[in-house]
RNA sequence: GCCCGGGUAGCUCAGGGGUAGAGCAGCGGAUUGAAAAUCCGCGUGUCGGUGGUUCGAUUCCGCCCCCGGGCA
């Protein structure tokens, strides 16, 4: 253990000490945070985009019952599959458990890949107001019905500024700042010239001690195929068989997981099995290139923890 | 040993006297409430080796090496 980036004395006598644990998938975040866990009493906490649901433990790589028997977890599978997380939900959550860990005296460990996420928490974000259900399904329609193109030309008498700046193919983005402008009749790029707010940085009194955890790419890209390897020699499957049959909304964010879309095509007879386990093989080693990307360029401050 | 076919990007291959391209894989970047999402960008190469012909060779010729297949 490198004490010089956990310092466990200082945390131990700080009145709201904080580890933060940030890196990309498969690289072995969880099991550095069980190691810390085992040194001090500490919770630990989800910061995982997917992991937050209650579905899908073995394919979002949730922790195992034997690790969550080492001490406490929190923010994992906890959201009802008829609600979705955001960045600024999850925060709110995990702020909570962050006042319950100091109350009780524990360390709390937040661990997970989701920068947003993690930024999030110690930054704040542009405070907006929730967005009405309806206005929500009538973007997403106009989404699907008429692209990004239909998205843009709505959206530029609204927001120019946005308009101008989002490709024509984020449509993701492109639905966002139209759904802010319809709902609450100021545009989001006027929102987010106003400073963030919640951020825990600015909070007295804490104590942080933060890390991105590496690995050498090749060993992290063999970790992620063969851990995916594992999860389909176990249930995964039939967990995300019985996810489907539970008639999840199409537009839940599990159902865009990583390895779900092609697993998906193969139960549905649409891909043979070697062709699926290749796709999701090949997106997971995507998504890792993503999160070194966001960990590189957003995080590129923070203390290097190198495994191996 | 002989006869064919082939050695070009990480892989499968195309091309062809003016130092080379496609698909897949990969790499870089963006990231403000779906972020495991969404999007933008980029060929990354002693064209097997070595001599020769040529103003110029990855391309043509010789020899060598390697890999397939066939005949012995």
């Amino acid at each position: 253990m490198k004490s010089r980036v956990f310092d466990l004395e200082a945390l131990g006598q700080a009145d709201q000490p904080l580890v933060v644990i940030a890196g990309a998938t498969a690289t072995g975040k969880s099991a550095l945070a069980l190691e810390l866990a085992q040194k001090a009493p500490a919770v630990i906490i989800n910061a995982d985009s997917m992991q937050v649901y209650d579905a899908l433990p073995i394919l979002t790589a949730q922790p195992s019952e034997a690790e969550r028997r080492l001490c406490p977890h929190r923010l994992y599978g906890t959201i009802p599959l008829d609600q979705t997380c955001s960045a600024a939900h999850w925060a709110h959550l995990a702020k909570n458990e962050l006042v319950a860990a100091w109350d009780e005296g524990v360390l709390p460990i937040v661990v997970g890949g989701t920068g947003l996420y993690i930024r999030t928490l110690l930054e704040g974000i542009s405070p907006i107001p929730d967005i009405q259900p309806d206005v929500r399904s009538k973007v997403r329609a106009l989404a699907s019905a008429e692209g990004g193109l239909g998205l843009k030309k709505a959206l530029a008498p609204l927001d120019a500024i946005l308009a101008e700046r989002l490709e024509l193919g984020d449509t993701q983005r492109l639905s966002r700042a139209l759904e802010v402008v319809w709902s609450t009749g100021t545009p989001l790029s006027e929102w987010q010239k106003r400073p963030p707010e919640g951020g825990i940085l600015a909070q007295e009194g804490l104590t942080l001690s933060k890390a991105v955890v590496e690995r050498e790419r090749t060993a992290l890209y063999e970790r992620c195929n063969t851990r995916l390897l594992t999860m389909l020699e176990g249930a995964a499957l039939e967990e995300l068989r019985g996810l489907l049959a539970m008639d999840v909304a199409e537009d839940h964010p599990l159902l865009r997981a990583v390895a779900v879309p092609p697993l998906r095509a193969y139960l549905a007879g649409d891909l043979t099995y070697e062709r699926a386990l290749e796709l999701a093989q090949r997106d997971t080693r995507r998504f890792a290139k993503r999160q070194l990307t966001w960990l590189r360029q957003q995080f590129g401050d923070w203390p290097r923890y190198a495994m191996e």
